[in-house]
DNA sequence: TTTTTTGTGTACGGTAGCGCACAGTCAAGA
DNA sequence: TCTTGACTGTGCGCTACCGTACACAAAAAA
């Protein structure tokens, strides 16, 4: 197995690569933790390695909605390279894994420093911009088949193998709806060969089946991010 | 009537502000005109005074979506301070005004120099993104009633009257849902005495009202707003 | 004035997803 | 081994919204 790294901080020139390293901890990362709660101040930045936490936009009159997955190919707490310290999301780990952590102070210091790792912060901010705005019309009109679709490609792509944990359930919160859509969407997906999954596991089979049933926003997620990182 | 200005211009402090007002160029916002279009590079930066933007999202399997409105409180091709002179949006003129314009090139010259203009405009960046993530809840969950009540508030805010120029028919676009879904919600709002409309023009008759008949997102919004800017 | 265009009100069947309830099934721990 | 808890499948009535179609009224144009 490749040693796990993180694609934003691998787009860095040596020496910056090095410098940023040299101010990072690694940390586990552990399914079910919090990192951070909306209102709170962001203590740390995460580079993740491996694994993938969980963007939660929280509502006062309406369920909880993912709003963003972020794992290797990204960073949490991108906010902070504009000045703002606190987060509106809440960070919820969900896939198990590991990270670069790294004081909100000190990072904000290394990047007035550090000009690539600005460019790449930002390029990253827009992307996750893009990101939301597709999940907005995504969440809104798409049927629920070609989002879970879409979501597993997304959990596929940031995982390091075919399989993950996760239950009907938690997934039906993540896309807001009921765990019994999730089941129904999960039939026709395994009937069709596309997944496979048993009590909690769920395993991609079919790759290029998956990317047909899911909606044009993964592709189009996909594209944002390849053009600018 | 108060000379037109932009809020986040104002937030300057005066030798910046002169600096930057100095560089722009006046210009009128006549609507129906696209500012710019999605895919295409950012010419120009502005901060309007007068009038409002519909930034609207485009999907190819999906209705367009209005995912945020632009007025004297902000400014449209924010994305430009993060380094990236293209948009994924569609900037359409909705209400009649006037900006100041600024060529992009010369506006990221300026942003190097200009530290406080910076902090404008990356806190700017910070709300809007918040505003999205909200929207994004707020077209899956909220019943069309709230959102169109949300959605004459924040044209109420932008504008400088209690009447604007906006058909059922265009206000259905932008919500993304059905004409009669508009004409329904707009009946029981005037009938309870919040609005009173007619061909083409609409008018705010209760503001508290309308307040307490809108979703949370219209609070939360104006609140993100204010801790920041 | 008459005609045309534009905007609004109403009706009707169709459907995706909702809330709720309950049954079946696998897995882990006692 | 048996029990318990976690996970998945199914059924049923309900609601909000959809697509479509058409009637009517006001404004604009002829």
């Amino acid at each position: 197995m490749t040693p796990a790294r993180n694609h934003l901080v691998d787009l860095l020139p040596r020496p910056e690569r090095l410098r940023l390293l040299a101010l990072c901890e690694p940390v586990e990362l552990v399914p079910g933790t919090v990192l951070c709660e909306p209102g709170n101040p962001t203590h740390d930045v995460y580079f993740p390695t491996e694994g993938f936490v969980s963007l939660l936009g929280l509502n006062h009159d309406s369920p909880d909605l993912e709003v963003g997955i972020v794992g290797r190919e990204g960073m949490l707490g991108a906010a902070v390279a504009l000045g703002v310290a606190t987060t509106r999301l809440r960070l919820l780990v969900q896939g198990a894994g590991s990270a670069w952590r790294i004081g909100t102070e000190v990072f904000q210091r290394e990047l007035e420093r550090n000009a690539p790792l600005r460019v790449c912060v930002n390029r990253y901010l827009y992307v996750l911009m893009a990101q939301m705005t597709s999940a907005g019309a995504c969440h809104r009109f798409h049927p629920i088949g070609p989002r879970m679709a879409r979501w597993m490609l997304m959990i596929h792509d940031r995982a390091r193998c075919d399989s993950f944990q996760v239950t009907q359930e938690t997934l039906a919160y993540r896309l807001g709806v009921r765990r019994v859509g999730i089941t129904n969407a999960a039939c026709v997906l395994q009937r069709s060969g596309l997944i496979e999954y048993r009590r909690g596991k769920m395993t991609v089979r079919d790759r290029g089946g998956l990317e047909a049933a899911a909606c044009g926003c993964y592709a189009a997620d996909r594209q944002a991010y390849a053009e600018l990182l």
